[in-house]
DNA sequence: CTACCGATATTCT
DNA sequence: GAATATCGGTAGA
């Protein structure tokens, strides 16, 4: 478990374990994070910050604390959250969760999938929290979002390369819970390289 | 399990 | 103007 008052001096990798069994609620909706992936900024080549800052990632660039969610294939919505420290622009991609609180809410946008696939992989994760674009850049701290860090279990803690990602995926910087259904299954990239 | 492909904001040329 | 993308549902094997 890390506060957010320490993810500013923190290596993005640690902040990106210490999120695995927190809290995030949205409104009526709150999910316990099983799996994420964590991005370090302007030195990333698979960070959206690798080229600076742009209107769309200019959240990545200040503080720690905020939310990150951009458009994905035109299609879906998918969320960061900030780790700082300012101007570095980390940020740890949201990749899977379990619904602990406002399924009724979350199934209103998910439909009648099974349990352990409302808030599995990055999509249907901000789906089922109904974050969209317009949440971009806001306080975790603050309503209607919330966030509670919580003891990792760190023995469940298992690592492997970011998915979907067509460089640096020397970077084992996917972090999941061992055994959680909700962990979305690995998929590479179309474009990166083979073996 | 694998393969396909939708539909669009954002960025690059 | 064109290329790209931190993906997911569905069809088919």
């Amino acid at each position: 478990m890390l506060p957010l008052e320490a993810w500013a001096s923190r290596p993005v990798t640690e902040v990106a374990v210490s999120l695995l069994g927190s809290t995030l609620r949205h409104g009526p909706v709150t999910v316990r994070i099983t799996e994420v992936e964590a991005y370090a900024g302007e030195s990333d080549p698979a960070s959206h910050a690798h080229r600076g800052p742009t209107p769309r990632t200019r959240v990545m660039f200040g503080a720690p604390g905020r939310l990150y969610v951009y458009r994905s294939h035109g299609l879906h919505w998918c969320a960061n959250i900030v780790c700082g420290p300012d101007g570095l622009a980390s940020a740890v991609l949201l990749r899977g969760a379990d619904v602990i609180a406002g399924e009724a809410e979350a199934r209103t946008r998910r439909g009648g999938v099974p349990y352990e696939r409302l808030a599995r992989g990055p999509g249907n994760l901000a789906s089922a929290l109904g974050l969209t674009g317009t949440d971009s850049g806001a306080l975790l701290s603050r309503a209607p979002l919330g966030w509670t860090a919580a003891h990792t279990p760190v023995g469940q803690v298992q690592r492997g390369p970011r998915v979907g990602v067509s460089g640096a995926s020397e970077r084992e910087w996917r972090f999941w819970l061992a055994g959680e259904p909700s962990v979305s299954a690995y998929r590479r990239s179309a474009r990166a390289q083979p073996g």
